[in-house]
DNA sequence: CGGTATCCACGACGATACTG
DNA sequence: CAGTATCGTCGTGGATACCG
């Protein structure tokens, strides 16, 4: 269990993750995606998970440069999680308040 | 997806749900489980839980006192996300390192 | 037994400005 | 376009000592 919440460790990371899983994103679509994210923070998440082998990233040639970043197959394990996230989630709100 | 995050957000709370999956447990109970868990973090943590209605409390009367936590039914809702999570960490050790 | 009180370290996160 | 640099804030967590 400590192994996947480190991969998903940081509310952000999981969010990145997430808008991996529908294919392969740019550093500007990531941002588009996720609008209150500083591109400070984002660089981080990325590296990070570039470190655990969840995500990779590759560069075109030439000016301007241009980024995809993608899962890894190891990244790819992750899916089931994050479904389960979102359907936690949702029962969570469904739940009476303080019951 | 957030709301899910928000109940297992940082590691500790999560693995404190995990041990209270099992079953009623005291406050010595969980410290045991968590060697490494200090008694000002898992009281942070135990009292966010309960803040959030996930988790509840009672004490017996006398001395020494006695608590018991337990999950409450918002509490259960978290099961499969748990069970989840073990599963997800399993699979990321099967995956050989770098790929 | 079941916590509090203090203090401190570190990482996550945010805002703003700047660069190859 | 895709970042880096700098600075500051906040929450999580650890260590140690103490209390009802």
């Amino acid at each position: 269990m400590e192994v996947a919440l480190a991969a998903i460790s940081g509310r952000w990371a999981t969010l990145v993750l997430r808008d991996l899983t529908h294919g392969p994103r740019s550093f500007s679509d990531l941002r588009a995606g996720l609008p209150t994210l500083s591109a400070k923070v984002l660089t981080e998440r990325l590296d990070g998970l570039v470190a655990q082998g969840l995500v990779r990233c590759s560069r075109s040639p030439g000016f301007p440069v241009r980024t995809s970043y993608s899962l890894t197959s190891k990244g790819l394990l992750l899916r089931p999680l994050l479904e389960q996230l979102y359907r936690t989630g949702e029962a969570l709100l469904d739940e009476v308040p303080d019951h």
